[in-house]
DNA sequence: AACTGAGTCAACCGCCTATTC
DNA sequence: GGAATAGGCGGTTGACTCAGT
């Protein structure tokens, strides 16, 4: 009964995982990069599901990710995208630079939806799915990737005709299960107002997801960075430019996770980073209890947080830049956050209802 | 000091889509 | 065209922490 286990899990270790593993997970993927998670085990020595690995990589390990609490900015921004994305959390995730869906769900479940239940603070976009084509539910799948697709089938941005339709009566089925189902507000809300079919991401939710493209393509304002640097800190919108062909100097004195006989690089590629060079500092200091203070990047005589292992890969593929795109101190206006607000809104604006 | 219940969060699970063969 | 495989997603679980009693 059930189905087969993503990969063998016999004699794989399961649960927390350990300071080495750690070790070795962030030095195999700093030499070979991401990808390849199913056979990532074996090759790299570790005895977990690949899958497993995908997850302390994504959701702990990466460099750009931020850690420490959740800012109120941020807070506001996950109710508010949450009230149109609906459970959505990777996408969530993408626009708060730094943050997992992982961690957005965990902080959703244990105090934000109480808080948005009662509240109801931010602004909700409505969007009623079911006047929208194909108006449903996208659960699970590959995120599509230009950068992924290495030359094969480029151009095919979505299915074959058949395998679409395929799945079409796929989710038809699925949706019919569901309508007869009772399911509670809150899912009937998120499922209302964000979640989405393919055929909406090609439609209007597309136009919205081109609509951050879009303001990702806008020149971005400010490098503020700061030199204190609290948990609370809302993330930092970072212009290339303004670096200039300044050197970044990372310094990681207490980054936790990285073993000390491993090291991080110490410079990143030059051509891949033009006249961005980074300077590493000192390897492979860092093997420091939990909880140790944030990372700290320096541009110049400025610091920002930042978590460092695999930066320089981040950097070499845009992931890092591209996810940055947020400017607090410029999107909440001191008028209460109209601007933050209006933006949004010209997100998730439909002309086509 | 011991117990308990709530909150937190890392990790797992199962399902999904995309891609490859 | 279809099966197999890989990878991504959201939901759920359970270990852990901590405040309250």
């Amino acid at each position: 009964m059930g189905r087969a286990p993503c990969c063998e899990k016999v004699g794989l270790k399961r649960g927390r995982w350990t300071r080495e593993e750690d070790a070795v997970l962030a030095r195999y993927i700093r030499e070979h990069g991401e990808g390849a998670w199913r056979s990532l085990p074996k090759n790299a020595g570790l005895l977990r599901c690949g899958k497993s690995c995908r997850l302390r990589w994504i959701n702990y390990l990466r460099a750009d990710l931020k850690r420490g609490n959740i800012s109120e900015e941020e807070e506001e921004m996950i109710i508010k995208l949450h009230a149109t994305l609906g459970n959505r959390w990777s996408l969530i995730a993408g626009h708060l630079p730094g943050r997992t869906d992982n961690e957005i769900k965990n902080h959703w479940n244990s105090h934000l939806s109480k808080r948005a239940r009662e509240g109801g603070d931010g602004i909700v976009v409505d969007v009623d799915l079911s006047k929208l084509p194909g108006g449903g539910k996208r659960r699970g799948g590959r995120a599509i990737k230009a950068t992924k697709a290495k030359g094969k089938d480029k151009g095919k941005e979505r299915k074959s005709g058949k395998a679409k339709s395929k799945a079409a009566a796929k989710m038809a089925r699925r949706r019919k299960e569901e309508d007869g189902k009772n399911i509670t507000k809150e899912q009937a809300h998120a499922s209302s107002s964000g979640v989405t079919s393919d055929g909406l991401e090609e439609g209007a939710l597309g136009r919205c997801e081109e609509m951050v493209s879009g303001l990702k393509d806008q020149p971005i304002p400010n490098l503020d960075v700061t030199t204190d640097v609290g948990d609370s800190e809302p993330p930092k919108a970072v212009d290339l430019d303004e670096l200039g062909g300044s050197v970044m100097e990372l310094d990681h004195h207490h980054h936790e996770r990285c073993n000390e006989s491993e090291g991080v690089p110490e410079l990143a590629d030059q051509e891949e980073l033009g006249d961005k060079a980074m300077d590493f500092g000192q390897p492979g200091c860092c093997n420091e209890d939990d909880g140790g203070p944030p990372e700290a990047v320096l541009l110049g005589d400025k610091d920002m947080e930042w978590d460092l292992v695999g930066l320089d890969e981040s950097l070499a593929n845009d992931d890092l830049w591209s996810s940055l795109v947020w400017d607090y101190d410029d999107m909440v206006a001191p008028c209460g956050g109209q601007e933050q607000e209006s933006v949004l809104s010209d997100l998730f604006l439909f002309d086509s209802i």
